[in-house]
This record gives structure tokens, sequence and C-alpha cells, in this order.
DNA sequence: TTCTTGTCACCTAGGTGTTAATAT
DNA sequence: ATATTAACACCTAGGTGACAAGAA
């Protein structure tokens, strides 16, 4: 068996609609995909793997007006479903199950010419994550037809995937769980009743100067 | 067979006598021990380690004098004798083949009570890193038994362990050549030239300003 | 309009030798 | 004297959303 990590943020997550975002480049997910394992044979090799099934035949776009995601079109064509399989594999049982497995070099792309082993998506369109754990049989010389899969869906990890975010929700749920965001968050929390003690004349109370002006022409 | 690479740069290093720090946390070796492996069975699955045997049975101190290292009495009784396994092991000897094994995660201690599993050397004593590539043989059950090794030896890796660099070239030489000391580079040839063009009235020509000062005493 | 792209400031995470203070 | 330690400035490497400009 396996047990979704992080639960509760996923959850949060999935109740504002979670998107992903994603790029030419390969963007990472948002919260991570991280497993724990059970009930493995732990002298056993085993392969982690993920994919992406989409949730439905539609495309999307976000109404600002509702808040909400509404129906767009039929899906636009299906890219090429690849797979991910964890760095790790294969391993033994045991070593996947002394600790929690996490799938944080998984980038979502969506550039159909991806070179990178990266997982193509479209945007705009809501997916499912899939985990699979491939049992490898080291009798069978033919590998693809001697292994056992178990498949594993955890529903609150779906997710609409976009080159932008579009619910503000979203973005500030982002900012304030992710470590890489910290430079978007405001003073905050513990952090702002020690500022008001503290600093006597702060000009605006728990929030900080950023610096976001931008040339407006760029050289060389 | 098996390739060291950068031998050129250890070489470099072998010639002024190289010399690895040892901390309580782990440090890790500049150079990074690299090997490109040949002659592999692609579908077998290999383990590859290292460990680091004592060069002889003395202690040394570096003679600021004669800018070089001397006896200084018999060896410091030795540490238990860790080894290193790549944290890829095992894999097959396809996968060791197509790109060059780098053992950056491989850190040094002088700490006899690591808990890090990094290897525990003495300061101030000559090692010399070995190579070990394992052939593991799946049909055997007794793992102790059915396993051939082959052990590779490049003498232009062996260094004295140190807590601090003794010899200044040395010092110089990883400042030039380790990336992340960039900080204490000088500026250097190309950069050199630029900037004489560049800069006019540069206080100090090719010799950077760093902050240096230090509080005398630490608060909190 | 709606969506995508590229660049940026701002972070996390961690590898350097330097230095002053401490230990032996 | 000699050797070790811990904190530090300064890097590498790379993950964030914001933003302006571009594309469809």
């Amino acid at each position: 068996t396996s047990d979704l990590e992080m639960r509760q943020l996923w959850r949060e997550f999935d109740e504002l609609g979670t998107e992903m975002i994603v790029t030419k480049a390969g963007r990472r997910m948002f919260p991570t995909f991280q497993v724990r394992l059970f009930g493995l044979d732990p002298m056993s090799d085993y392969m982690l793997v993920m994919d992406f099934i989409p949730c439905d035949d539609k495309r999307y776009r976000y109404s600002f007006h509702t808040s909400s995601w509404v129906v767009a079109s039929k899906a636009d064509p299906h890219m090429p479903g690849r797979i991910h399989v964890h760095p790790d594999s294969p391993a033994k049982g045991a070593q996947w199950m002394k600790q929690v497995v996490s799938f944080d070099k998984l980038k979502l792309t969506n550039n159909l010419m991806d070179e990178n082993g990266h997982i193509i998506l479209n945007s705009m369109h809501k997916f499912q994550p899939r985990f699979h754990v491939i049992y490898v049989n080291p009798k069978a010389e033919d590998v693809s037809q001697c292994q056992t899969y178990k498949t594993f869906v955890f529903i609150e990890t779906k997710f609409t995937a976009v080159t932008a975010y579009q619910n503000h929700r979203i973005t500030q749920l982002k900012i304030a769980s992710n470590p890489f965001a910290k430079g978007f968050r405001d003073a905050e929390a513990d952090d702002c009743v020690i500022e008001s003690i503290t600093n006597v004349n702060h000009p605006a109370i728990c929030s900080r100067q950023r610096n976001h002006t931008r040339p407006s022409s760029m050289q060389l």
C-alpha cells in the first residue's frame, strides 16, 4: 500500500482548484508528489513511476467574473503520454520503504518538442497524477511480460495545467507554502508581531517593499 | 578498465602535494574523484565503492621554513576504515558506462564519532584513495562470498588530510580551479584586460576588494 | 481577449577559503 | 608552537511568482 504525504496541503489546494505551472523549460510541481510505501518485499526490486491522465475531454478557461473554471471547448489533441520513472529506480523494497519517496525531479512542460524527458501536458486542461509500483521479476528474460503493477490514484492531487496562475487564491497559497516563493510573502504572523514591537516607525505594517520596476526595453 | 577524469588537474595538485580539508561536518574532495568506466557487462549489476588507505605509518607536519612536509612522528592510531558506496549503486554496467561517474557526495571528516557515514581520516596523515568495481552476482544467496572485485589506484590522487591548508600554493590552485572558491579569486586574465580598458580609474589593478573584517566578539 | 514567453528580483540550499578564537 | 574549530562573506546552482511584451 501507499500513503500520500502532505495530504492536508494537497486538500487545501484541491478545495481551491489546484493549478500547476507548465513552462517550456519544465516546472516542478508544488506541492511535490511524495508517498510513503508499505508492504513491499524488502528484498525484491521495484520501479516507481508516475504518469498523468486527462480528467476529461475538455479545455477550460478561468472565469474571473465568477472566480471559477468553465468549459471552453473540447480537449485539444493530446500529447504523447510520457511517464516519469523515479531516478532511484530500480531499488529494493527495503530501500523504498525506509523513507518518504519524493518525485521532486519531475517537471511539467507544455513543449511538445521537449527533449529533456519532462512530462508534456496541455495547458488549460485538467490532469490526474497516477503512481505505479512495478515489481521487477529478475528471473524473466522478457521484461515486457513478467511484471506486476500496482497503481495508486490520490484524487486530491488532480490539477489544471496553466502557463500563468488564474485563481489568485492559488497564487497566495503557493506563496504561503512553497519555501522558494518566500520572497513574495508579506511579513506575517510571528514576524509581524516582532516587527511591530521592535520597529516603531515602519512605513507599512506587515508588508515588505519589493523592487518590481522593469526596464521598458532590453539591451543585449 | 577505468580512467581517471581531470587527470591533468590531479597531477598539478599532486606535484605541489595535494591537501584535502577534513572537518567535523564533512568536507568534499577537490578535485572530485571522477572516473570513466569501460568493459563492464552492460546487463550486470555492479557496486562502485571508494575507500582510503594510509600511504605510510607516519604523521606529518608542514615545515614553512623549507616549504615541505616532514615526518613528525609515527602515525596516530588509525580510525575505523570506512567505505563510501556510490549512491547510484547497484546499477547496470550500461548505466555506469554511459557517463562519467562522480563521487561528489563523498565527504571527509576528522570526527571519530561521525554518524553521517562520512570517511574518517586522521589529519596530518597521507592517504591513497582506492576505487573498487564490485560485480554483484544475482544468483548467489550469500552475498559475502559470490562477488568479484576489481580495484583501481590512481597514484596522482594521493593527498595529505589537513584541517587548514598548509602549502599556500595548494590554496591558490584550489581557488583558481574550484568554482565554489571564485569569491577568493583576484580579477585575472581575460577579465583583467577588459577591466583595464573599460574602468579607467580602478584603485588597484586586477585585485578585488573583499570584506574580511570580523567582529571581535559575537552576540547570540 | 486570452493565453504564452522570457527576464527579473528574491529566495532556498549548500560548497569555498578566511579569520579569530580556542584547544592541545 | 601547532592544530582545530565555528562563524562568516562570497560564491554556484537552481526554484519562485511578477511583470511586460508578444502571440494567437
